[in-house]
DNA sequence: GCCGTTTTCGGCCCGACTGTTTTCAGTCG
């Protein structure tokens, strides 16, 4: 229902209108995902009108089918096969082919047009359904959220049938945090909330295992919530550990096996107790992703068995299979090697021939792109040498900002030179117990051209290059303009290929792919900017990016001493990716990086 | 609205939880 919501708000009002413009009028067919999110809207406005839940459920039935239909939609439409996919019928037959073709479908217009956007909008407050929206707008004329409020604050809503105090009271409160509910969290932020909770959760005696599942083990950029599934045969007393935790704001949901917390940031946190002979298999759904399930359930069914969250059944006697003690049994139960929950995204994983293998933090030697007091950095080039050292790292590289980020007191050339200097004698001097390169974070000027002459660029050990002006060109010309950089000799690493600031600032348009061939074809490196607001450039372009040959590196672009350590987040990302430990330049170790910035091999 | 079929319509995934009601309806995942 959640993926439902999200879909209407997508599609609602203006954007709908857009879509159908483009449809209209460009003459194209309409995609396979819009259409899943238009029948999705409609399950959701029929369910807002009091609809029978069963023609609801054939909807978004129908809506998740298309979506896990792999071939061209053109095709199926062509040779009349849409109505054999199993969960559409005639009914659905029609309406796709009508959006297809046409980018229009009467009967959702008019279905929209007879309900008000504010109902649409009612249905984000934790607690209200179709049926209970459709109650308040019967019962008291309610048509906005604002109106809710009003109807709240005069006691009408705990006066309803079926409503009551305890409601109304939740509904208001609902309203009041509505924005921070909305909210996704940044992997670093929800994974210090949920490490402590887990390391609490195992020490328990009553606990036979227990683990983080969701997008946060997933290693999501982004995390909706939190998920933890336990093993126990007294789940009374974790539940009561659980909905105990001083830093909750809230209970939600307390009950026998499942409860609901949620934390002053927004973030929500469910835990499920099952038995130990169940744990792989909740373990696993509640993992993901839908589309990973989705793949899962159908191998199943191909072999005759369905898989849920309670364990795996033969269809045809609806009798549990021998269980699975660990994922990787129950996926061998499947004939699958076992898939890192990183990569269980439905990209074409249950495909895959061998699983990656995926790097981890101990085979990071060092890191590049992180900043001093030379620039906008907070600690001097001692104090971040000493900190890479506790790493364990036998490197470090500093690149501070070049002279066009003035607001960052960027390094004009004379000032470069002096920091070169001040390298060199660290590196001479006795403090000094691991290796530091003298590196800069270049300004690309709007038409391509760097901030720095060549001869400086030149004299440094490498040079990471960054757009941190000019946004909004346009796709073309930014492409073009970092390409320009990418073809300059003295470049060694593109950073933060799109600029975006997750949950907060969009990235600037501009053609990765065309960037990632330029790359690979001139030995630049593409970061992984680590700044765990950042994680640029995507994890989902890094597998076909390194096929192809591209060289990764891992930068925590710190500016302090403690921001070095969100190189972990950028190992998520590089694991997420698929990234091979051989193209990425941080598992190198310090002779091979100087030798790779001389000569790039 | 879909499916399967005893072909013309009845059943549709379901368990956990909350709130309101006192046996159940609605929400959520």
């Amino acid at each position: 229902m959640a993926q439902a919501k999200a879909a209407v708000w997508k599609t609602s009002n203006n954007a709908y209108a857009c879509i159908l413009a483009y449809y209209t009028y460009s003459r194209l067919y309409m995609n396979k995902n819009d259409i899943v999110d238009i029948l999705e809207d409609i399950a959701v406005l029929l369910e807002l009108k009091g609809e029978n839940p069963f023609k609801i459920r054939a909807y978004s039935g129908g809506a998740r089918a298309l979506e896990a239909m792999e071939e061209n939609l053109g095709e199926v439409i062509a040779e009349d096969r849409l109505g054999s996919l199993k969960g559409i019928g005639s009914a659905l037959v029609d309406k796709i082919q009508t959006l297809y073709a046409t980018g229009e479908l009467a009967y959702y217009t008019k279905l929209r047009d007879s309900i008000a956007p504010g109902l649409i909008e009612m249905l984000e407050i934790p607690g209200l359904g179709g049926k209970k929206v459709k109650k308040l707008h019967d019962a008291l004329g309610v048509e906005s959220v604002d109106a809710l409020q009003k109807v709240c604050e005069l006691g009408k809503v705990a006066a309803l049938k079926g409503f009551g105090a305890k409601s109304q009271e939740k509904i208001l409160i609902g309203i009041a945090n509505r924005a921070n509910y909305a909210k996704r969290h940044l992997w670093w932020k929800a994974h210090d909330i949920a490490r402590p909770i887990l390391e609490g959760l195992r020490a328990l005696p009553e606990v036979d295992r227990a683990e983080i599942a969701g997008s946060l083990r997933r290693l999501k950029e982004t995390v909706g919530d939190l998920d933890f599934i336990v093993a126990s045969a007294e789940p009374e007393k974790i539940m009561e550990w659980f909905t105990e935790q001083d830093t909750i704001q809230e209970v939600t949901a307390r009950g026998a096996t499942k409860s609901s917390i949620r934390f002053e940031s927004g973030l929500q946190a469910d835990l499920r107790v099952v038995p130990s002979e169940q744990f792989a298999f909740a373990l696993h759904h509640f993992t993901g992703s839908k589309e990973h399930n989705v793949a899962m359930r159908q191998r199943a069914l191909a072999q005759g068995f369905s898989l849920s969250e309670w364990g795996l059944k033969e269809v045809s006697t609806q009798e549990l299979v021998v269980g699975a003690s660990s994922e990787e049994e129950l996926f061998s139960l499947l004939g699958l090697p076992e898939i890192p929950p990183e990569l269980r995204e439905g990209m074409g994983e249950l495909e895959l021939n061998a699983m990656p293998e995926l790097i981890s933090s101990d085979q990071i030697r060092g890191v590049f792109h992180n900043h001093t007091t030379a620039s906008d950095g907070h600690a001097s080039i001692e104090e971040m040498a000493q900190a890479a050292a506790d790493l364990n790292f036998d490197y470090l590289g500093l690149a501070d900002h070049s002279k066009a980020s003035f607001q960052a007191n960027g390094l004009d050339e004379a000032r470069v030179f002096r920091q070169i200097d001040e390298i060199f004698r660290f590196n001479e001097s006795d403090q000094s117990s691991i290796h530091v390169f003298s590196g800069i974070e270049c300004d690309i000027l709007s038409d391509g051209s760097l901030d720095l002459e060549d001869s400086t660029l030149e004299a440094l050990d490498y040079a990471v290059m960054s757009v941190h002006s000019s946004f909004s060109q346009s796709q073309e010309e930014m492409t073009k303009r970092v390409i320009r950089a990418i073809e300059h000799p003295a470049t060694t690493m593109l950073g933060h290929p799109t600029g975006r600031i997750l949950l907060r600032r969009e990235p600037y348009q501009i053609d990765l792919e065309k960037v990632i061939d330029a790359a690979i074809a001139n030995r630049v490196i593409i970061e992984i900017n680590a700044n765990p607001s950042r994680l640029d450039m995507d994890w989902r372009l890094w597998r076909r990016a390194a096929e192809k040959g591209l060289m990764c590196a891992i930068n925590p672009d710190a500016h302090n001493t403690e921001g070095l350590s969100y190189f972990e987040a950028g190992v998520n990302i590089a694991r997420k990716g698929g990234v091979p430990k051989e193209q990425i330049l941080n598992c190198r170790d310090c002779a091979a990086v100087a030798k790779w910035f001389k000569d790039r091999s």
